[in-house]
DNA sequence: GGCTTGCATTGATGTCTGTCGATACAAGTT
DNA sequence: AACTTGTATCGACAGACATCAATGCAAGCC
């Protein structure tokens, strides 16, 4: 199986090819930008928390009224976070009656893992 | 090439690391205090360019004489941000006559590229 | 020894961020 | 319409962070 990278992600459109890769060339000042984004989500426990919470259930989908009792956190905290893992494109949401469903974007997270993942083995770059 | 690899966390296996991946299950708090922290080294703009920087430099090695003037910014900012990239496991460095050598420590990268990566299909989640 | 260059550390400063309580908003229930 | 529950937003505040100038330290050179 070769890797087989489906660049769907939502906002593919502005950067054709996002990100090749860390170690295939210099980022630029727009390249390094945008990726920091979603990286510096991830850079707090409590929303690495909250994520692996949303893209570890079965469904899919978690209620944030099962999110919030987990944590030792106030509401506004973790509807804050939420928030910024949303803003980051990292998970998404949708209000259904009473409840607020997150789910994760697992474009997004892959593509972020391409980008990290070192051309280790065999020799085929450059 | 003396020196390189040396473990910071867990132990690397080969795909799988320390943290079965996001998707695979809830973290604990340790374990996202872990993963927060290089996560958090890579949710800078500098930092990500110094990073490419060096993980896409050839021989592996970057002098900081050739990393400073790619920058608009003080000598001192860069040495911070190294310092930071280095203490969150990402790079290593060594002093060689007057200058210093910065590497890449494709380990750490390669596990959070693991940690992020959402399962293709099946992997039936316990 | 003294001088020069390369890099790290220190101390200061303005900005950003995580957190909370209070409050507003949304939707269901009575 | 009132009441209750679930979630988001607001305003405030302490701590963290990015940045700089000044300084210190290491190593080569005069």
């Amino acid at each position: 199986m070769s890797k087989q990278e489906l660049v769907v992600l939502g906002r593919a459109d502005e950067d054709g090819a996002c990100c090749p890769g860390l170690a295939a060339a210099p980022l630029d000042e727009d390249q390094a930008a945008e990726l920091a984004k979603p990286f510096k989500a991830l850079g707090d426990p409590v929303r690495l928390r909250l994520l692996s919470m949303i893209a570890s259930r079965a469904g899919g989908e978690v209620c944030v009224c099962d999110l919030t009792p987990a944590f030792d956190l106030s509401q506004p905290t973790i509807s804050h976070h939420l928030k910024l893992l949303r803003q980051a494109g990292l998970i998404d949401c949708e209000r259904r009656g009473t409840w607020v469903y997150y789910w994760a974007l697992p474009a997004t997270l892959d593509r972020l893992a391409a980008f990290l993942k070192t051309p280790r083995t065999s020799a085929a770059t450059a």
